[in-house]
DNA sequence: GGCCCTCTTTAGGGCCTT
């Protein structure tokens, strides 16, 4: 009986054989213990930050006041015990701005390329390098579709690791009005009042979120439905907006991806329609919470996951051969528009 | 906007995300 404790690495490095139902069941497990849990809420005070109003204009005036995100679980990490570190990163105004590019653009984009693909190839080969991945669903609800024009307007992740501060939810305050809460139930007075955080404001926190859940010196792999086509250039954008870079060890995997391969394979009976709503019915996955919101869809996601990657038999570095990063993004639409 | 399918590849339409 594997317990929520038990890692995925040592899953891995006992028998790889049976990696595919451990996945499943290291899932299934995470999720249990997610959503099991009361979980705390873990407030981050902010001594700093811009105010903002519906216009969107910020005012440079700095005031102090309480932003809250919200997360759940049963591990301690280091993420509740260390808000000070926050507050300093945004304090000093210290964001990790990507001015090396200014230099040698070209350069360092070539680094990171053959950086990338080192991580996921090493991985691929070297199946003891899969004990370092921390695997993370994620979705965002957005005020629209263009990532150029529209903004994230809530942020939900869960480390099927589980355990305490094993999610992570907030809603983001776009500076705008949100046209569309009859798609998600998020209304322009939810998102537009001072003690949401501004991306700009979330990003440091969203990091150091992730960089909590991750073990020393290893990767993550960040798990989206349609990831490939939406959530992820939509984070590239909003990231790149705030002048932040997605983080070099982060690797991406689309279920929508998974579900059209398996579809494709004939090996399960999926429905012609690969929505996250269709696999949910398909696989007879209960709704938890109000669909369309961000933490309902990533539990729906997390289970969802759990399923496809038993069908389709695959492990951690099945999975990661299937992954993409921020870069292939950057460059498929950089093609594009050479191509155009 | 990338991916997939087909009445296809010298293309177009639908899915999927909010």
């Amino acid at each position: 009986m594997r317990t929520v404790s038990m890692s995925l690495s040592n899953l891995i490095l006992v028998a790889p054989r049976d990696g595919i139902r451990w996945l499943a069941n290291f899932c299934w497990e995470g999720f249990r213990g997610a959503s099991g849990s009361h979980g705390s809420n873990s407030s981050f005070r902010l001594l700093c930050s811009k105010s903002s109003g519906l216009e969107g204009g910020y005012s440079r005036r700095w005031t102090r006041r309480h932003m809250s995100t919200k997360t759940e679980g049963r591990n301690k990490t280091n993420l509740s015990s260390k808000p000070g570190s926050i507050v300093h990163e945004i304090l000093d105004g210290k964001l990790p701005q990507s001015a090396a590019l200014n230099v040698n653009k070209t350069e360092i984009i070539e680094t990171q390329k053959t950086r990338y693909c080192d991580i996921q190839q090493k991985i691929v080969e070297n199946k003891d390098l899969a004990s370092l991945v921390t695997t993370i669903v994620f979705d965002i609800e957005t005020t629209g579709l263009s990532r150029e024009e529209e903004r994230i307007i809530e942020i939900a992740l869960q480390d099927l690791a589980g355990g305490e501060n094993s999610t992570f939810q907030t809603l983001v305050n776009p500076g705008r009005y949100v046209p569309n809460p009859h798609v998600h139930g998020i209304t322009t007075h939810m998102v537009c009042r001072p003690n949401v955080p501004r991306m700009e404001e979330l990003i440091p926190i969203l990091l150091q979120y992730v960089s909590s859940r991750q073990k020393p010196g290893g990767y993550v792999m960040l798990v989206a439905h349609n990831g490939r086509c939406f959530d992820v250039p939509f984070l590239i954008s909003e990231f790149n907006r705030c002048s932040y870079e997605i983080p070099q060890n982060w690797l991406f995997v689309d279920t929508l991806s998974l579900a059209r391969e398996l579809k494709k394979s004939g090996v399960s009976r999926l429905p012609s329609k690969t929505s996250l709503q269709a696999l949910r019915e398909y696989y007879n996955i209960p709704l938890v919470g109000s669909a369309h919101r961000a933490m309902s869809d990533v539990r729906s996601l997390s289970m969802i996951l759990q399923r496809l990657t038993f069908d389709l038999k695959l492990s951690i570095p099945g999975l990661v051969g299937k992954s993409f990063t921020a870069l292939d993004c950057i460059n498929s639409k950089k093609k594009k528009k050479n191509s155009g």
